[in-house]
DNA sequence: CGTCGGTCGTAC
DNA sequence: GACGTACGACCGACGT
């Protein structure tokens, strides 16, 4: 350790620091109950760095008083337009002062003196007493009182320090001439009101001249910048009040009391309990591990009789937990996960755990409790048990009524991650021990607490009738898999690396020597700085330069290089993301591909997938439908695919009531036809194929919230032009325009978006200051009913699909879903009775206010498929 | 040498 | 800034 010549102390202007907070853009931080915690977060986060990087010694955290001081005797207006605190601001300081409590740290407040004006006086007691003194603060006022022993730190992610030197940086003048320049330039947000006419530059040049404000009023006449000048001379009074305002005053009454600022360690126990309640479970990490609380009794079966006997016992009618335990390693179980032991309960602080050593058997003495129908079970992820904890033949798992995961996930579709440690985490403001048995005696406690949720935010139906449901259907597909030809795709690959290089040389050639092409920060020096090729406007947002396609597109008329570099991407995408990675997920032992897919991994609904990611397999060029060649069945069988035509435009027809919509999708018209002509007013014979292009860019351009700006920029038109297609689709389709404007309204007084089903997610930042990040809310705001809805169906769809399969008793497997297309691997000759069960299944699915369509084809494999019947 | 945010590109 | 939802490869900065 240094050894330490100084003592520091540490004054913390706390309002300063929580109205900077408030308005810091994290409006999703909210505690499990839901209360907004940005500002006890950051506050928190703050003073961890500052202990963490200053080791202080002493440290005060210093707060106004709601009582008038001499400023507002001063000056009526002085903070007048400040609009009362805002509520869900109000709400959280008393977390603050929690916090500050738990950290055993001094608060300091004192009626009728301003948090300034105490801080500078206990910044200059303390600099009398030898002591390094350090301001908190971000707030400009403050820099007047920096000298050799006091300077100010400036609380953001570095967390800068001001001395005397870097005053003088920030603003151009040293620290004594702090207070004219800010009286000149005024504060709207303290509202001070400075001079009318001078800013932040004019107000430095004029007290660098001058040497002060007094100085520079008496020489107003000498002025030569007419506005500064005007300015002086007829705001004198008002010039000279700013600067009463502004000045931080180091006499008050009041006594540096050193001993009570000494910095202590902090009551973890407290901590713990309020990051518990404010779910800053990042903080609580840090924490010391909880200290062995109050845990159930937990035992071993030792045989798989033992876990017969335990099942068996349990009383018809009563719950009983089952957690299923995969190796530690595996981050993310699915398909082939090994289960190292299962554990079991029927009674919240109690758990039992049966270690599977010998593979099967524990599983085995499952099956029968498992396949019961009868006897109701709490699970956490119920397609994980399915997965792993039954055969592909019955008994199947039977029975499940709570499902965790889904639980958490339908309650707050936003929250990253919903495994059983974290729902602990929210729910109940502890951390697992680690204890064989636990798990099950959580699913226990939690699954009431979270059904109540349920309940009360009227989820129950979505939750029985789609979510819950569908998880079986989602298991098998899983376990089936997807067949590839992992000669076609190591073809590919070995092709396009030749191609790779071929490029490659062409692009160094180009630039003039060799550089890393999938470097956008190399690139963009080859393109800008070398070659200098003209910057498009106001692209890349941060130190390096776009190089994107549409950037690349743009450049390709004035060089050759930004077009090889476009076709070297593609090249190299389709390699690494595709035919490198596929073949690499081929399972040993089935020989096919067991994406996982994942239902609470989308903020909407939706499904997502991954390990591969079978959602996003090229279609658009041929080069990439190649990779999509690589997807076949197996043989004797054949691939079918069904795809809704439209489903997003037909969801939002029903929802909207839009009757000129509905009446597009009854006829059974081309809907971007359709608006080709309300827009443009064209009819079909007369339209051109851009007429048409157009129309249905506009078409999705609605369902995602589109701005002229944004549809002006796809379309390489004029903004102006683009807003008046915008203006005339709204025009035709009144109900569309009138239905997303209920939605904003809806959104903005609930917070929350609900699907046709009740699905809902929660949109906080609707009301946001930031004009972006509000714009983003709105345009959420208007999509995920939409989309949500669509999913809703795609998963109804798929229940009923599965359930008419089984019924038929075909051997006809659905292999995939993305988002409106389902995938089916057939046995040829099945091929005519599934082609109409499928179809009956997803038209029928829900019924909509205007028919829903599905487009069936097959072929042998996901690239050469023809529509059939 | 792992983690993590940024950029880019693929899908619907 | 500027059109919604995902997953994943790659780079490069950062911390150990």
């Amino acid at each position: 350790m240094a050894e330490k010549t100084q003592s520091r102390l540490f004054l913390i202007d706390a309002m300063g620091y929580i109205f900077r907070a408030y308005h810091a853009p994290m409006e999703r931080l909210r505690s499990p109950s839901g209360m907004p915690t940005k500002v006890p977060f950051l506050f928190a986060n703050m003073l961890r760095r500052l202990v963490k990087e200053f080791h202080p010694e002493y440290l005060g955290v210093v707060y106004d008083v709601a009582a008038p001081t001499f400023r507002d005797k001063l000056f009526a207006e002085y903070k007048a337009q400040r609009p009362p605190m805002p509520e869900d601001l109000a709400e959280q300081i008393p977390y603050v002062h929690r916090y500050c409590e738990a950290m055993r740290l001094a608060q300091l407040e004192y009626q009728g003196y301003e948090a300034d004006d105490v801080i500078g006086t206990l910044a200059r007691q303390g600099a009398q007493k030898g002591l390094e003194v350090f301001v908190v603060t971000s707030d400009k006022d403050f820099l007047q009182l920096v000298d050799g022993h006091v300077r100010i730190l400036i609380p953001t992610k570095e967390d800068l320090v001001v001395d005397r030197e870097k005053v003088n940086e920030l603003l151009g003048v040293p620290p004594e001439r702090v207070v004219d320049v800010m009286s000149l330039m005024g504060d709207s947000i303290d509202n001070v009101p400075g001079a009318k006419g001078i800013g932040e530059k004019g107000a430095r040049d004029l007290i660098v001249r001058f040497g002060s404000v007094e100085a520079a009023l008496d020489h107003a006449e000498e002025v030569e910048n007419k506005r500064y000048r005007e300015a002086l001379l007829t705001q004198r009074e008002q010039v000279l009040l700013s600067k009463k305002l502004t000045t931080i005053h180091t006499d008050v009454p009041i006594e540096l009391a050193l001993d009570a600022l000494r910095y202590e360690e902090p009551d973890t126990e407290a901590l713990r309990k309020l990051y518990g309640e404010l779910g800053f479970s990042s903080l609580l990490k840090e924490l010391a591990p909880a200290p062995a609380e109050e845990t159930g009794e937990y035992r071993t079966l030792d045989s798989p009789d033992a876990l017969e006997k335990f099942l068996a016992a349990i009383e018809p009618g009563h719950e009983g937990a089952l957690w299923v335990q995969t190796a530690p390693d595996d981050e993310e179980p699915g398909y082939g996960s090994r289960v190292v032991s299962v554990e079991v309960s029927t009674r919240a602080g109690t758990g039992a755990v049966a270690w599977a050593d010998e593979v099967g058997t524990m599983l085995g003495a499952l099956g029968k409790w498992l396949g019961d129908a009868s006897r109701a079970k709490i699970v956490h992820d119920a397609k994980l048990v399915e997965l792993l904890a039954t055969g592909a033949e019955e008994p199947r798992l039977a029975g499940v009524r709570h499902a965790l995961d889904l639980y958490s996930y339908l309650l707050r579709p936003t929250t990253a991650r919903h495994r059983l440690e974290d729902i602990v985490v929210r729910r109940l403001n502890v951390s697992l021990a680690g204890k064989a048995g636990e798990h099950a005696d959580y699913l226990m406690r939690l699954a009431p607490l979270l059904r109540a949720d349920i309940e009360k935010e009227k989820l129950a139906e979505v939750y029985e009738g789609i979510d819950l449901p569908v998880a079986p259907v989602l298991a098998r597909m899983e376990r089936h898999g997807v067949g590839v030809d992992r000669a076609a795709l190591e073809a590919f690959s070995e092709a396009t690396e030749e191609e790779i290089r071929r490029l490659e040389q062409r692009i160094y050639e180009m630039a003039g020597y060799e550089f890393n092409i999938n470097s956008t920060q190399q690139l963009g020096e080859v393109l800008f700085d070398n070659l200098n090729l003209p910057l498009p406007r106001r692209r890349g947002k941060g130190k390096v330069r776009s190089t994107a396609a549409d950037v690349l597109e743009e450049l390709a008329p004035v060089h050759p290089l930004p077009a090889l570099v476009m076709e070297y991407r593609e090249l190299a995408k389709l390699k690494s993301t595709y035919a490198d990675a596929l073949p690499k997920l081929i399972h040993p032992d089935t020989g096919r591909i067991h994406p996982r897919l994942s239902q609470t991994g989308t903020s909407t609904g939706r499904l997502s997938c991954s390990n591969p990611n079978l959602q996003n397999i090229p279609v658009r060029t041929k080069l990439g439908r190649q990779i999509r060649a690589g997807f076949v069945a197996q043989p004797g069988w054949t691939l079918v695919s069904a795809d809704y035509s439209q489903i997003e435009l037909r969801v939002m027809a029903h929802l909207s009531g839009d009757p000129v919509l509905i009446d597009a999708f009854q006829r059974g018209e081309d809907i971007h036809s359709r608006t080709a002509q309300e827009v443009f007013g064209v009819g079909p014979l007369a339209q051109t194929p851009e007429h048409r292009r157009i129309a249905k860019v506009i078409n999705f351009g609605i369902l995602y919230g589109l701005s002229p700006f944004g549809l002006a920029r796809q379309l390489q038109i004029e903004q102006k032009e683009a807003a008046q297609f915008i203006a005339r689709y709204f025009e035709r389709y009144k109900g569309v325009k009138k239905w997303l404007d209920a939605q904003l309204d809806e959104v903005r007084r609930t917070g929350f978006t609900r699907t046709l089903f009740g699905r809902i997610r929660p949109i906080p930042e609707i009301n946001a200051s930031q004009a972006a990040m509000r714009g983003l809310a709105e345009r959420t705001a208007l999509n995920t009913p939409v989309q949500g809805t669509a999913a809703d169906i795609m998963k109804l769809a798929m229940i009923g699909t599965d359930r008419r399969l089984a019924e038929a008793g075909l051997r006809s497997k659905m292999i995939l879903q993305v988002h409106d297309e389902l995938l089916f691997e057939v046995p040829v000759e099945e091929f005519n009775a599934l082609k109409e069960l499928v179809r009956e299944a997803m038209e029928k699915a829900h019924p909509l206010k205007v028919p829903l369509v599905v487009e069936v084809k097959s072929g042998p494999n996901w690239r050469d498929m023809e529509i059939s019947g």
